[in-house]
Formats: structure tokens, sequence, C-alpha cells
DNA sequence: CATCAGGGCCCTG
DNA sequence: CAGGGCCCTGAT
């Protein structure tokens, strides 16, 4: 493909994650929307990365165990890779995935838990996890705003073949996403072009939020959940499934689990009622009771063994709710 | 062909 | 705080 960035080999190491860890279910979220982005089968994990102007190609391969887990880690790179700059990424992928992410005793205290517990004993030590940059994710949940999974799909494709790059690296062709400054320069009318309709706005205002500097993730990272919750509900398109989105995705906040959009409300009222539709406030007060400050992590690993499943059984009412 | 809701957000009254 | 508009698409 014209205009494709090629990576060559720039650094291996092995990463040890805290135990317990599940690999495959903490790289891979099957409930998310196929992007161009990365890559995963079993045992086996490609995306592109941006970081600092650098743009990488990560590797990882599932080693170990669950209970004395390890990753090899290889990254790609445009030119030979400083070894402390290496260093910097290996950090960055360590927070992106949650690597050293404490929740043993999630997994330990809840095996027994009727709704839980089976579903535990599926998944035991994934992660909440984001891939991308928080700028990058808030990207992926304006184009997801009040459309079916098909039409975000096609959005984001336009905006990749657009204003992202395709990498080669190992064998693989992936797209690395644009940066803030790329769109915050663009005119609205060409975004409007790429049948985004009128996300346009929101896509433009927090790229220039992000190239001016007003948003500073690391400080996000180190604020308590409603501090960074009311600073993220600043950015124009930003509202509370976005920011809930944020909260437990990119932040990894066990308990962010205090909103229930009308998606995911007929999801977990199958799944924690056995029932069709029940008012949000039963399922968020269920939660809280049952699973406390780990409610969050609770429900996703809830939502994300439902999405397994459906890999290799469809699950008829869910079929009619993705409606792709 | 026309109508409508969709994995929300924002503005108004 | 309830309700309509917003862009565009595929479903009906």
């Amino acid at each position: 493909m014209a205009g494709t960035v090629l990576l060559e080999p720039a650094f291996a190491t092995k990463l040890h994650p805290t135990a317990p860890f599940h690999f495959d279910a903490t790289v891979h979220k099957p409930s998310h929307f196929p992007m161009p982005t990365s890559h995963y089968e079993d045992g086996y994990y490609w995306q592109t990365m941006r970081f600092r102007r650098c743009r990488l190609g990560v590797k990882m391969e599932r080693r170990g165990s669950v209970d004395k887990p390890a990753i090899a880690l290889s990254l790609y790179a445009e030119r030979p890779f400083p070894s402390d700059e290496a260093a910097d990424v290996v950090q960055e992928l360590s927070w992106r995935f949650d690597l050293h992410g404490d929740i043993a005793d999630f997994c330990q205290r809840f095996t027994q838990d009727d709704i839980v517990g089976p579903v535990i004993g599926r998944w035991r030590g994934m992660r909440l996890s984001c891939s991308e940059t928080l700028y990058e994710a808030l990207m992926i949940y304006i184009v997801l705003q009040n459309a079916a999974v098909r039409r975000t799909i096609q959005m984001m494709n336009a905006l990749l073949e657009r204003y992202g790059t395709p990498i080669h690296f190992d064998g693989r062709e992936l797209y690395a996403l644009w940066q803030p400054e790329t769109l915050a320069a663009v005119d609205e009318a060409e975004l409007r072009a790429l049948k985004v309709g009128y996300r346009a706005r929101y896509l433009k205002g927090i790229s220039q939020a992000f190239a001016t500097g007003a948003v500073d993730e690391e400080a996000l990272r180190r604020m308590g959940k409603e501090e960074a919750k009311a600073q993220l509900l600043q950015l124009p398109g930003v509202g509370p499934a976005s920011v809930w989105y944020l909260l437990f995705e990119v932040f990894h906040h066990y308990d962010a689990f205090d909103y229930v959009s009308p998606w995911e409300q007929k999801i977990f009222s199958r799944l924690l009622f056995g029932r069709e539709l029940v008012p949000t406030s039963d399922i968020l007060a269920k939660a809280r009771r049952r699973w406390g400050c780990w409610r969050m992590l609770a429900v996703h690993y809830l939502f994300e063994d439902l999405f397994w499943r459906r890999r290799t059984q469809s699950v008829d009412w869910l079929e009619e709710l993705i409606r792709l």
C-alpha cells in the first residue's frame, strides 16, 4: 500500500504481570467493534501505537500461566530505538493493560458468588484495559454515539483511511490512528464529508483540546474517579455514557459502575436478573450490594464472558441487540 | 417510496 | 429534568 510505514524489530523483553493474569482476556475484548489497528489470535496480540511522536508496532505473546504469568514483548520501530525510550514504552503498555494491577482479592472473594463466580472460573486474571491512549479512546467513543455497529465501523474506517497511517511490521499491516493536531487543523466540512454527521464538531473540538495541551492524561491517571469525571465531562461530546467508558476502560476504576446507558441496561438486565428489562437503579443497586468496590470489574467479567461465548455459540437475544 | 431508531449529547423550556 | 434536534444509514 502506498504511504505504508515499514517498522523493524527494535527491542524485545519479557514482562511479568502481577498474578493472577489472564493474557487473552486482557489484551482482547470481544465486546469491542473490530478495529484495523490491532489483531488478536489465541496467545498472540499485535497493535500499532503512538508514543512521543514515534510510530511503533507492538507484539505480545502469552507465556507462563495465569498464576505464574509472563508476556514476551517485541517492539518494532522506524529506526534503532534507544533502550531508555523502550523502558518508557514498557511502562506505558503496563499502564494500558493494567499489568501491575492487583485483583487477587476480587478473584478470591467471589469464586463462590452465584453470578460472577462461574465467570471468574473461566477468566480469572482478566483486567480492565484499553490499548489506546485517552485521545484515541475518545475518538472511538464519539463514533460510537447514536449509531449501530455497522455505521460506527464505517465512520472509523473512513477516518482511518483519510487520516490514519498504514503500518507494516512482523508480517502484519495495521493502521495507526492520527494525532490530535491533524484533526484539530481540518475543516469541519471535510470531516462531515466522511459521513460522521454532527460528530464532526466533537471530533474536532476534542482534537483541539489535546493539540493545545488543555488535557493532561498523566494528571487524569493520578486523579480520583470523581475529579477525573468532572474534568472529562468538560470535553465537547463527552456525556455520562462516554465518561463511564473512560473511567473503567482507560483509567481502570474497578468501582466505576455508577451509570447504565440504555443499551447496556438491556444486557445487564439479562445478566444480573435473567429478565428482559430492569430499571437501571435496580441494576446499579444490586451490583453495588454484591460486589462493592469491585462492582465495575465484576460486571466487566460478565459482559466480556457473554461476548466470548458469542464467538462459539450465538446468543439469540444478544444478536438482536447488536444488529450488525 | 417514506419513516424511524440507532451502543448519545446538548440545548431549551 | 423532560424532550426534541442532530447527521446519516440500514431496517421495516
